[in-house]
DNA sequence: TATTGTTATACTCTATAACTATA
DNA sequence: TATAGTTATAGAGTATAACAATA
């Protein structure tokens, strides 16, 4: 983990920016030497700030969980996407996870090496690759998504009845409009 | 922007992974002619999931916003931290924000070509780099501190009466525990 | 001519080891 | 011996152009 720790609780006033610091040049000496804790204010209420803070907290915290699996976050939703949609195009599964087509070539090298996911020829159209999950693949998706539904359940925890919803429902919206 | 937007709303019963979807083998010869859309059903109540793809548009949003500053969100975030922390050791400032030192020097390197920060050697500790903002720098963060108070009012707008003050708690929760 | 998968490539971010100058 | 800043470097992740096979 990197040392982001030091943060302060959000302020009430969440839409108004962290307060204007006034601190003059006379100021500067006393704080150098001040070996107290920085002042962040101005970044805590900030939405994009956060998300990307709890994403690699939450990213971390995914890691250490699928290590016995050595799957990563996008190598599980791969598994998951395929897994849920047998058969269809490369293509179709990685343009529905966001990575670009020449990307996700060594990506599936990689599950198809360790005997997870395989390409099959389409015979209605001999340019497309037909993505499956092997049996291998299956087994160690169904137990990846027992440890998911785990890391979801403890985030419910952590959050709070209906927190943990209320979050999914919120960051869904953001996907949506921008 | 990528091509993640082909996505469904957030079920009811978030908690529980999305649904088991049982296709057998002599499915895929119709499945993989289907154009139809994906199921991204298991994914869609995954938080990892649901704040990664958050925190893209968001900064997709703001590089957009931020294009007339030529700011990168890791570059306003260290602007204001400096400004509202001036003198401060160089260190300081990389840890606050989660950076490595090592990747802390090009970044300074290039705010200060751009008269935007200085290095000050420190009177006391001759190691150290005490950083500040130019009069340049505090322009044109004030500038930008306008633009992001705007990004977050227009999030405040989608999000829904305290929908972005609930969002901005919950994922301060994450940061915290995990 | 357009599409699918692929290769090559480049650019950004991030992480680590090791050097230097100071303490 | 430890710390601050730095250099070099390596590894991810991501983006684009172009090619071969096929439609």
């Amino acid at each position: 983990m990197d040392a982001y720790d030091s943060d302060e609780r959000t302020s009430g006033a969440a839409t108004t920016p962290g307060r204007r610091s006034r601190r003059t040049a006379a100021d500067l000496d006393e704080t150098a030497e001040s070996g107290g804790d920085l002042d962040l204010s101005g970044l805590t209420g900030v939405v994009g700030y956060r998300l990307r803070r709890a994403q690699l907290a939450v990213f971390e915290d995914f890691n250490r969980r699928f290590q016995r699996f050595d799957l990563k976050p996008a190598q599980y939703s791969a598994l998951l996407v395929i897994g849920d949609n047998p058969g269809r195009k490369q293509s179709e599964i990685a343009a529905a996870l966001g990575i670009q087509r020449p990307n996700f070539v060594a990506m599936l090298d990689e599950l198809e090496r360790r005997g997870l996911a395989e390409r099959t020829r389409s015979t209605t159209d001999r340019r497309s690759h037909a993505v499956v999950l092997t049996e291998h693949g299956r087994r160690l998706l169904a137990e990846a998504r027992a440890e998911q539904a785990q890391q979801e359940t403890d985030l419910g925890d952590l959050l709070g009845p209906g927190g943990r919803d209320a979050l999914v429902s919120l960051l869904h919206r953001l996907t949506q409009a921008e």
